[in-house]
DNA sequence: ATATAATAAATCGTATACGATGTAAATGAG
DNA sequence: CTCATTTACATCGTATACGATTTATTATAT
């Protein structure tokens, strides 16, 4: 009987993604830095540009981040005045998250920038729309692998 | 003139990349629970797999890991006796890691596990070669980014 | 041969990321 | 109404992930 090997890591879809965050993260790093953001908090503002005061919870679902995640990170966006946090009057468990005016208008200047970054390779235009809805299809099949899990 | 808007998150792929990973590593995390590893545990489990005896600067250029994140990686391999650390004779700087005899016995038993956990979902087989050929290509336009920003 | 530069690891500080646990407020069953 | 359950958030412990600095060793230039 033959021994069972591992799939070889270059052709693991996980690994891939692995190393595609990792790259991400590292570029962003540098493209935030004069902005004072990391990847993670730009990401919270990308979610709060889209739709301004949402309560944590929404937040943690759209993001798919988990509450001990998002807190360390809205805390340093509170410290940065980029959002505040203000109790909700309607459910006192809740907490709303909403832009500060720097918040607000760091939008116009960070999305520039971005889309400078972007576009000093257009090699970015190589990935099309079907690669991202494959992508899209692979973390839908990932949350309900996760859902499963769940339930055990 | 009209207001620079930010992409939305969902049409972002750099959102779905970082959001594939989060899931892949909780994915992974009950998987690997029984084997008493973690995910990027089991990242360099699987590169020394392929290829024993690697040194420490070698394996960090395979994960694309700097030293800082693959050290604390190593060390908790070595305390769980799946790897083991010897100084080069070659080379005094250098530092190889080896399989232990669970390490290699391992392969076997979570690369048999990996895969059934895989088959699970028939949908997995909807990732093709051509998905895994444009993230690799992603994955080579981040490092070249990466390394342009090196550069700077 | 020696001073200098480059390299491989190790270590430290900051920031995620997740599960588990704790707390207060809201919901629901009787 | 009251008590058990659920829910939203906060906190803690463990494990990454990266850049910066430090240390020991090797390579190199003169």
């Amino acid at each position: 009987m033959a021994k069972v090997k591992a799939q070889p890591l270059e052709d693991q879809l996980c690994f891939a993604i692995y190393k595609a965050t990792n790259q991400y993260t590292k570029l962003y790093r540098k493209a935030l830095e004069p902005f004072d953001l990391t990847y993670p908090q730009y990401i919270v503002l990308l979610a709060l540009w889209e739709s301004d005061h949402m309560i944590i919870k929404q937040l943690s679902e759209k993001l798919s981040l988990g509450i001990g995640t998002l807190n360390p990170i809205i805390s340093k966006l509170v410290e940065k005045d980029y959002v505040t946090k203000t109790p909700s009057p309607m459910d006192k468990r809740s907490v709303v998250i909403s832009l500060t005016p720097k918040g607000k208008n760091s939008e116009k200047t960070i999305s520039e920038m971005i889309s400078t970054k972007a576009t000093e390779c257009d090699s970015f235009t190589v990935f099309d729309h079907q690669f991202k809805l494959k992508l899209q299809e692979l973390n839908t099949l990932l949350s309900h692998l996760n859902d499963l899990e769940e339930k055990k």
